[in-house]
DNA sequence: TCCGAAGACTTCAACCCTAAAATTCGAAGC
DNA sequence: GCTTCGAATTTTAGGGTTGAAGTCTTCGGA
């Protein structure tokens, strides 16, 4: 059913094994497939682990996980490396209010510039600054440092079918998602 | 590089396919692994949509998401159904102070009661209710549904390879974690 | 017995997010 | 050419979280 989902605030956590934690589950509760439960609950355990390790690396270059996901929309984008507030926030998969006060901070921090397009005034343009590519740069290198040694233990076989699975159910929930 | 983390406001997204994704980033940084970054960008993807559907689920009940956590720490804990918070809070992952409101806010609403250990008074108890049990089945059962039917498409022997896969690499992160 | 240290929990201030209201500008109708 | 509708962004109010400071209780040494 899903851990907890959240990157933590506390460290070093103790929380009990995989598959103790299975068990004690089947007692409360038991018509449980305990392999759909171990799939579901490594998915969010491993994800929250993993948000706790960008955290690390973003945290060590002085921006926070949620401005290097800014930086990584806008070079998404491609050069000139400009979009809108409304078009981050729908990708970032969060409020527009919520943009404005990101842009906000990274403005101040020179990571991103914010001007109003004089081609349409409704419109503000968010730009990419040097520097802001540069700390992007930097922690896309930490970032695939990291994501090397995760998946150093599987073969380049089991790479390809655990992305194709991963994948698969990743269609799969768009699909129930959009069945309401 | 992991996709954005947290559990999404926003619900119709219009992300570019994962494949399309990485094709762009590979245009903006040569040295990347496909396959990693797929694999990366599944998870971080799949974990995100599938809180998203755990919060429409908890909430068709009342409940939320970081209620139902809380109600599944503490029948994991099993009968008689008491933690205390700094317990709760280092299982849940979040600081002691979070846990005190949390708590704060599922006593008013029925799901837990908190009194004082009268054993040693510097300790408190947490102990789930009856309707906060019966939340948690409510929530289970909905939840072991949707996991059916995420993995539906997977075969047994699927199944338990990915489980496989996902534990090593649960494994390698907290040994990478143990290392700083 | 008294005092200080340590532990468990709570309170406080600051921050970030969401949802909704307000603002600002552009476009279409009359 | 005014006016109204609609879209993009910002502002406001309200949760929820963190980190630090504060309170209360227990425990051990003088």
């Amino acid at each position: 059913m899903g851990d907890t989902p959240d990157t933590a605030g506390i460290d070093g956590v103790s929380e009990p094994s995989l598959d103790e934690q299975i068990a004690v589950y089947q007692r409360e509760f038991q018509d449980l497939d305990p392999q759909v439960e171990k799939v579901v609950s490594a998915l969010s355990r491993l994800n929250r682990r993993m948000n706790v390790a960008y955290g690390r690396q973003t945290a060590a270059l002085g921006i926070s996980n949620a401005e290097w996901e800014v930086l990584k929309a806008l070079v998404i984008s491609g050069a000139p490396y400009r979009m809108g507030p409304s078009e981050l926030a729908k990708q970032l998969g969060l409020t527009p209010a919520a943009m404005t006060h990101r842009i906000d901070r990274m403005t101040a921090e020179g990571l991103v510039t914010r001007e109003r397009d004089e081609n349409n005034r409704v419109r503000v343009i968010v730009e990419l600054t040097a520097e802001g590519r540069s700390k992007w740069l930097d922690a896309m290198r930490a970032a695939t440092v990291f994501e090397e040694e995760l998946l150093q233990d599987l073969s380049a076989g089991e790479r390809g079918a655990l992305g194709d699975m991963l994948t698969r159910l990743l269609d799969r929930v768009e699909d129930l998602q959009a069945r309401g």
